[in-house]
RNA sequence: GCCAGCUUAGCUCAGUGGUAGAGCAACGGUUUCGUAAACCGUAGGUCUCGGGUUCAAAUCCCGAAGCUGGCUCCA
């Protein structure tokens, strides 16, 4: 630091001068940003302190957990290279370049342990700003090169700051990292640590890079939060749709099949009503209902595209005769067959039956197709990733003004349905155009702009993801997170000039003349395959009367009610309520603990009394006893709640 | 696809080189019972599959499949 420049105090300092500096101080705030207290900063700025128990303080201890655990590892691991190690929404991770290769369990019990020693030492942080070539010679000097190529990347006119922290035990008495911060004062403030799993994680998240050695921890500021959040864990491990399909007996997947959902009969159920649901939907909001093919001949994904842009996840079924004809070297005895893995070019084929009318527009095509994507193993995740599946799939073609209105009425409805779902938070992100895509930069600056103006009209926020577009057009996403807070995309609205184009799709016009149409590209729950999974987490298994399977159980205190149960049973089924009976020779505390294992929305208890008072005793999953009622009045209190929620009014 | 882990009865899980186990579920019997698990009994397994090492493999080694946690890719 030359003589000229002014000094400038960290915000420790400043806090020190005000007498604010006690030892539970993490970081401070200046304007919003988190800053720790090894940073300088403007002597006049407003300061606003973090303390340990804040939520803000929460990345800044992980983040610095981080740099714990790489001292650890490096201590533990000698040759072990550096990479980065951020803090993320439930705790930290660090890659590193090993190369005896992956870490085991038993060495993060180790690493584990040596934190502990570190923590327990309470070694200061330090904070130095340096040149870029002193930085360069540090790392080079400690051979860590991933290091200098990120030190590379740094944009020139920034400042490089290293961070180091005591480290016990090491020759050179610190440990330091490139680091751009923030972390806390002193490595006593990681209250509790967790190394949780080990992971492959490609360097700079590209496949072609070496694959590094990942570990993730958490880290909380007392151990009584740590256990709270594994506890929390553990929860939503329970409400894992994956545990719930198998318990409640709603889907099973069999390895003959890797990636494509079985339904079973109670899973099935569901399924046909959330259909059932989005079709009634359609029906009030003007979309038609098409059934198209699955096979076809490739053509139609060389017109569309998909075959060029779409190949990897396609799957092409063969007939045997092709089969033996490739066998036998006959190349015209081939046909190149494709499974569909989207909608859209059928609908293209539809709108070019006829000639179409602009007084036809728009024109909103529904399919419930199924569709088959080839996903690579290991990306597959129970329902919520699957090879197979079936979106609420709708196509929208219209004219170039009615664009925006037809989005704008399309998120209004999406979050309708969401919020009649009781999703209250949903996550909408606008994906631009990706490397691999059909049409031209000016389509693409069109459709991009259109989103984001019916975005803003609409008045959500939302988030740009650059690149992640589908091939023929920008898209919106909309996303919701799953219980283990894993976030998904279910909903989407995409617009696409691309298709119509090569469709050669045109409609009359009111001036007798030909005009293109645009599409639009929609989905309301997505895949339902998707929503099913995360729906089920969200309500823990406890579907809603509309949606359960059986809206309500019977169960017999004795084998004696068993004929009256059954009369009681066929008339409420006969009023459209689909009901089960338990009237076996379990006892009655076992028949209730199977109904509510099953989470069924209604228990209904019929003993020798109810049997005489032509009534049942009921208990409502939600609202608890509610008592003895005739089947009558508990007929009606059902139907009441047997109707999907009204989204629009 | 890549890195790591897992796979034993329908389900949840014990079993680390020497004769495959438990609980629940199923089935049979007894009990006829009032709001989260009655009692007794019976049956059920090529220990995911294929190779290898060994006198001997659920157990050790190699390969495959499926699943799990990540990475990459995506609804």
């Amino acid at each position: 630091m030359s003589a000229a420049e002014p000094v400038r105090r960290t915000a420790g300092d400043l806090l020190r001068e005000r007498g604010e500096l006690t030892d539970d101080v993490v970081a401070v705030k200046v304007r919003g940003r988190l800053v720790d207290l090894h940073t300088p900063v403007p002597a006049d700025a407003p300061i606003e302190v973090v303390r340990r128990g804040d939520p803000d303080a929460l990345p800044v201890i992980r983040h610095s957990a981080a740099h714990v655990m790489a001292d650890a590892v490096q201590r533990l691991f000698p040759g072990t290279q550096v990479t980065i190690g951020p803090a993320i929404d439930q705790g930290f991770y660090y890659d590193f370049d090993r190369p005896e290769g992956p870490f085991t369990d038993k060495d993060l019990a180790a690493i584990e342990n040596e934190m502990r020693r570190i923590i327990k030492a309470k070694k200061p942080f330090y904070r130095e700003e340096v040149s870029r070539d002193a930085a360069h010679r540090l790392f080079e000097g400690m051979g860590e090169r991933y290091k200098l190529e990120l030190l590379a990347a740094i944009p020139p006119d920034e400042t490089i700051s290293l961070y180091r922290h005591g480290s016990p035990g090491r020759p050179e008495g610190t440990w330091v990292d490139l680091c751009e911060g923030p972390h806390v004062p002193h490595t006593g403030h990681l209250g509790a640590v967790k190394l949780t799993t080990v992971a492959g994680a490609y360097w700079r998240g590209d496949e072609r890079n070496p694959m590094l050695q990942r570990i993730y921890g958490t880290a909380f500021p007392t151990e009584e939060e740590l256990k709270q959040h594994l506890e929390l864990l553990e929860e939503a491990k329970n409400r894992d749709h994956r545990k719930l399909g198998k318990e409640l007996e709603l889907f099973m997947f069999h390895e003959f099949a890797p990636g494509m959902p079985f339904f079973l009969p109670r899973g099935a159920s569901v399924y046909h009503r959330l259909i059932d649901f989005v079709r009634q939907l359609y029906v009030e909001l003007g979309y038609e209902e098409v059934i198209t093919p699955q096979i076809f001949d490739k053509r139609l994904f060389e017109v569309s595209g998909h075959l060029e842009n779409f190949l990897e996840n396609m799957y092409l079924p063969i007939t045997a005769e092709s089969l033996e004809a490739a066998r036998k070297g006959d190349v015209g005895g081939v046909h190149f067959l494709t499974q569909k893995p989207m909608n859209c070019p059928s609908h293209c084929l539809i709108f070019a039956q006829r000639r179409r009318s602009y007084r036809e527009l728009p024109w909103r095509v529904a399919d419930f197709g199924r569709l088959h994507r080839y996903e690579r193993a290991g990306v597959i995740h129970g329902l919520a990733r699957v090879r197979s599946f079936c979106q609420d799939d709708a196509h929208i073609f219209c004219t170039p003004d009615q664009i925006e209105s037809e989005i704008a009425a399309f998120n209004r409805l999406l979050f309708a349905v969401y919020r009649a779902f009781g999703f209250e938070n949903v996550e909408v992100k606008l994906a631009l155009r990706p490397e691999k895509r059909l049409g031209t930069d000016e389509l693409w600056d069109r459709a991009e702009g259109a989103l984001e103006a019916a975005l803003v009209s609409v008045g959500v926020p939302f988030e740009k993801l650059p690149g992640e577009g589908a091939f023929y057009g920008p898209k919106l996403e909309f996303h919701v997170t799953d219980a283990l807070k894993r976030s998904w995309q279910l909903g989407t609205i995409q617009l696409d000039y691309a298709l119509p184009e090569r469709f050669d799709l045109e409609y009359v016009g009111p001036d007798g003349a030909a005009h293109r149409p645009v599409m639009l590209h929609r989905a309301i729950l997505g895949s339902l395959e998707r929503f099913y999974a995360i729906y089920l987490e969200h309500v823990a298994g406890k579907f809603p009367t509309w949606l359960a399977p059986e809206q309500a159980v019977l169960v017999t205190v004795s084998e004696r009610q068993a004929e009256y149960a059954e009369q009681t049973q066929r008339e409420l089924t006969a009023r459209g309520l689909r009901v089960a009976l338990d009237a076996g020779p379990d006892k009655l505390g076992a028949k209730i603990r199977t109904a509510r294992l099953m989470r069924h929305p209604y228990i209904a208890v019929i003993g020798d009394d109810e049997v005489a008072q032509k009534s049942v005793s009921v208990r409502s999953r939600d609202a608890g006893e509610l008592g003895k009622m005739s089947v009558e009045a508990f007929a009606e209190r059902l139907l009441g709640e047997a109707r999907p929620p009204e989204v629009i009014r």
